[in-house]
RNA sequence: GCGGAUGUGGCGGAACUGGCAGACGCGCUGGACUUAGAAUCCAGUGGGCAACCGUGCAGGUUCGAUUCCUGUCAUCCGCACCA
């Protein structure tokens, strides 16, 4: 194969002509589109074919719609804040932004082999101080709208390294580090108030043309639940226990009730028989990791001695702790129906409570005074309302949706804009002096009692109050990695604003049309972006509540891992990963482009076949040699090349739309051979040759563009509107239609397309004769353009 | 347990609103061209000698089902004691 067509130079020579002729220019009057790729962390590691699957789908949208006469907004840029850039400095005594730069020049090269039209002009970083000014001046506006507070919570912490680690560092309950067995440690945090936007990002799913998952896992992650509080009172003392239930329907059969074992009455309503006992679950359970105590098979809790009464029937119900009930949702006490909840069931059986049924079989209340005979939905409606009256009871939407902690004990990550202050409080950072930089130091180690290596760096801590000019201290935590991405598409379209976040025009070009990326975002990155979205949104800054308004999740691309033949996802660190540069070498970017398209539906994961970029690449050479052939001995347009152009511009168009790419390319196969089949007939006409060209360039831009010269024309063909079809010339004049007897095949017959239907089963009679006779014919069926049914006994 | 996706040749996959199952490609077989190989080109390629049988499995609707309905199995992904 090494005598044979090398794509290389020529990809060579038209990346360097984009480099120099911009072929998407910021022309305003055209219709924007806005096509974004989600951007990568800029690892050590490198890109490997798998990466390239987003960035090329993205490519051909952008280009296509270019073509299609919209100015496009395709920017690529860096998120490079957080821990793997950190951990490689403290292991290597360096700073992170050494690593990094050999990592972006890296990237940055790799993506330029992809061939991708990403606006260069407007490329970002996330660490840049003129970037992270604004990553600050929006938690500074939250700050003073209320939406950061400050909260002790408990953070992994490995007690032998001495430092936080954040969950994935902690799995299992182990320091990935040192392996030894982490525990909890309370440390104040900044937390961010996404629950107060909680309804807004459920409800506004609604509008979002997103995959179904990804909207549901969203849905799913708010969690909101219609319930109700209802407050028992407790035998002897003044506490009450308020519960929150969904079922309020069920009072009646509560039996008992249990308290999480953080909730803030334990300690109070333990009678002192019972607190050796209860002190001593309690401490095991606040201690063991959470996945520890998820894993636990069996339920466990301890008795505290107290009672609690019912309000709807005045009976007492023993008061349980225990670590089956989440401290952190609804108000961290449940009251338990064992007869309707196979939790309590559970519990009660194994400590011998008692089962109370109040519901019967037919869904009709029972066991329960004055409501027997209500449905559950009648019985929800009086309860509540009883409940209500006698102020012990309200009805409340709950949601699963947690407070965002914000704050990391990191280094390498924004500076969180405040200042404490011994009299003023806390104090944000005024506009002005924004960006808080982070001190750039040599090296430097984590600390030991859990606060960020940033608190050792006296002469950057220490500052005068921007109050009261006093003495104070900056907040030396840092902001977690999302907070860049949360945002960063706004600033793309006015990257070197200075004044603002972004201006006016700029806004126009937002929000962005077509976001593409990894499910692995599905929750958290897109929720958060939502978040920001609808905060900026409410303080002026933008004038849409959504971000992206379209988005499409690539599949993964597998591999058979070579060592032991299992096929898993790609990843250079499992050894099953290919590098681009190889392929690139032997086949061209081109070649690559399209493989990584014709592999499979682009939203499902794809087996990476070694051998299966032959085909693709095959295909490019038969079009070359389709076009150079008959370069020389070009005919007149005729029917014949009409009819091929036509209907390959619609079939290929339409599955464009469709977005069925792995189908778009085998059409340009299919048609790459009808017409391969037709010039040795008939010969070729140019039209026919350039419409395949100019469809080809969003695909393989690079030898489109070269084609496109070699027909004899002058300019980038990234200047051509896509090409249209005329539907009646995308037609035949005759069709193969089907004859069937029962549904099934027996013969075809080639007829007008506007066959008459007594002309069409009177040809079909005599097509399968031979097959009629002796036999009844019951029903005949005939569907134009498609085939003649008999139906016979 | 809950939610979602996917099951079609040796392999990846195609089939728009039900209408010729297997497009396109990989692989394989045979042939041409070559001293030979590479590359390229041509022919063939679901199973079965056939009638026929074939889209995970079992039913159903229909003249007709990969497609619609009911049930079921398998694989993958997400969530998971959320009261």
């Amino acid at each position: 194969m090494s005598q044979h067509y090398n794509f290389k130079d020529i990809e060579q020579k038209w990346r360097k002509y984009w480099g120099e002729v911009d072929i998407n220019p910021k022309d305003d009057a055209k219709p924007k589109m806005y096509c974004l790729d989600m951007f990568p962390y800029p690892s050590g590691q490198g890109l490997h074919v798998g990466h390239w699957r987003g960035y090329v789908l993205s490519d051909v949208i952008s280009r296509q719609k270019l073509m299609q006469g919209h100015r496009v907004i395709h920017p690529m840029g860096w998120d490079a804040f957080g821990l793997p850039a950190e951990n490689y400095a403290i292991e290597n005594g360096v700073h992170p932004t050494d690593g990094l730069k050999t990592s972006i020049a890296n990237f940055k090269r790799q993506l330029k082999d992809i061939g991708a039209m990403y606006d260069w002009d407007l490329e970002l970083n996330t660490t840049d101080p003129a970037f992270y000014k604004w990553t600050q001046w929006i938690f500074v506006k939250m700050f003073e709208r209320g939406l950061a507070y400050e909260k002790e919570m408990p953070l992994n912490w490995c007690p032998s390294c001495k430092v936080v680690l954040a969950n994935e560092e902690a799995e299992g309950g182990v320091c990935e580090r040192c392996k030894q067995p982490t525990t909890k440690k309370n440390l104040r945090q900044w937390m961010l108030k996404i629950t107060e936007y909680a309804e807004r990002l459920l409800v506004d799913l609604d509008d979002l043309a997103w995959p179904e998952k990804v909207k549901k896992m969203q849905a799913e992650w708010i969690g909101k639940s219609h319930g109700a509080k209802i407050d028992f009172a407790i035998d002897g003392r003044d506490e009450k226990i308020t519960v929150f239930t969904t079922r309020p329907d069920t009072i009646c059969g509560a039996t008992f009730i249990v308290l999480a074992p953080e909730h803030e009455l334990v300690q109070a309503l333990t009678t002192d028989e019972n607190r050796e006992a209860v002190e001593r679950y309690v401490k095991e359970a606040t201690t063991i990791s959470n996945i520890d105590r998820m894993a636990a098979k069996e339920k466990t809790g301890v008795f505290t001695g107290a009672f609690a009464v019912n309000p709807a029937d005045g009976c007492h119900l023993q008061v349980w702790v225990a670590d089956y009930v989440l401290a952190d949702y609804g108000t961290g006490a449940i009251m338990c129906v064992p007869a309707h909840d196979e939790r309590d069931l559970e519990f009660a059986e194994k400590f011998g409570l008692p089962v109370v049924e109040v519901i019967s079989s037919e869904g009709i209340l029972i066991n329960s005074d004055q409501y027997n005979g209500l449905t559950c939905d009648e019985a929800k409606e009086a309860i509540g309302a009883d409940l209500e009256k006698a102020g012990v009871g309200e009805k409340t939407t709950n949601y699963r949706l947690r407070d965002w902690v914000f704050s990391r004990q990191r280094y390498w990550g924004e500076p969180i804009p405040l200042i404490h202050c011994h009299k003023c409080g806390v104090v944000a950072v005024p506009e002005g002096d924004l960006p808080v930089e982070l001190p750039h130091v040599a090296s430097y180690k984590p600390t030991d009692t859990g606060e960020s290596p940033l608190a050792a760096i006296e002469e950057w801590v220490n500052v005068p109050c921007p109050k009261c000019g006093d003495g104070a201290k900056r907040e030396t935590n840092t902001m977690p990695q999302w907070a860049g991405s949360s945002w960063y598409f706004l600033r793309y379209c006015d990257v070197d604003n200075t004044q603002g976040l972004i201006g006016e025009a700029a806004k126009k070009l937002l929000p962005v049309d077509y976001y593409v990326g990894g499910v692995e975002h599905a929750v958290l990155h897109l929720l958060y972006a939502r978040f920001y979205t609808k905060f900026l949104y409410d303080i002026g800054v933008v004038d849409f509540s959504e971000p992206f308004v379209r988005l499409f999740n690539q599949g993964m691309i597998n591999r058979a891992n070579p060592a032991t033949g299992v096929v898993e996802k790609m990843a250079k660190s499992k050894g099953n990963g290919v590098s681009p540069d190889e392929i690139l070498e032997k086949y061209g970017s081109d070649a690559l482009r399209m493989y990584m398209l014709f592999i499979g539906p682009p939203e499902l994961d794809a087996e990476w076949n070694d051998n299966g970029i032959e085909g693709v690449y095959r295909f490019l050479t038969k079009l070359w040699r389709l076009v150079h052939d008959n370069l020389p001995k070009l005919v007149a347009t005729t029917d014949d090349h009409e009819k091929l152009k036509h209907k390959m511009i619609r079939d290929i168009s339409s599955r464009m739309d469709n977005l069925a790419l792995n189908t778009a390319v085998s059409g340009f196969m299919e048609y790459t051979n009808k017409a391969t089949q037709l010039a040795k007939d008939k010969g070729v006409d140019k039209a026919t040759l350039e419409a395949m060209v100019t469809m080809l360039a969003p695909f393989a831009p690079h030898i489109a563009e070269e084609l496109w010269l070699t027909l004899g024309n002058s300019e980038t063909i990234f200047k051509q509107p896509w090409p249209t079809f005329d539907p009646s010339k995308a037609v035949d004049d005759t069709i193969t239609m089907v004859v069937q007897i029962n549904g099934k095949l027996r013969g075809d017959m080639q007829v007008a397309v506007d066959i008459a239907k007594d002309n069409a089963i009177a040809l079909a009679k005599e097509v399968v004769a031979d097959k009629l006779v002796g036999v009844e014919i019951v029903k005949e069926v005939f569907v134009p353009k498609k085939l003649v049914n008999f139906v016979v006994k």
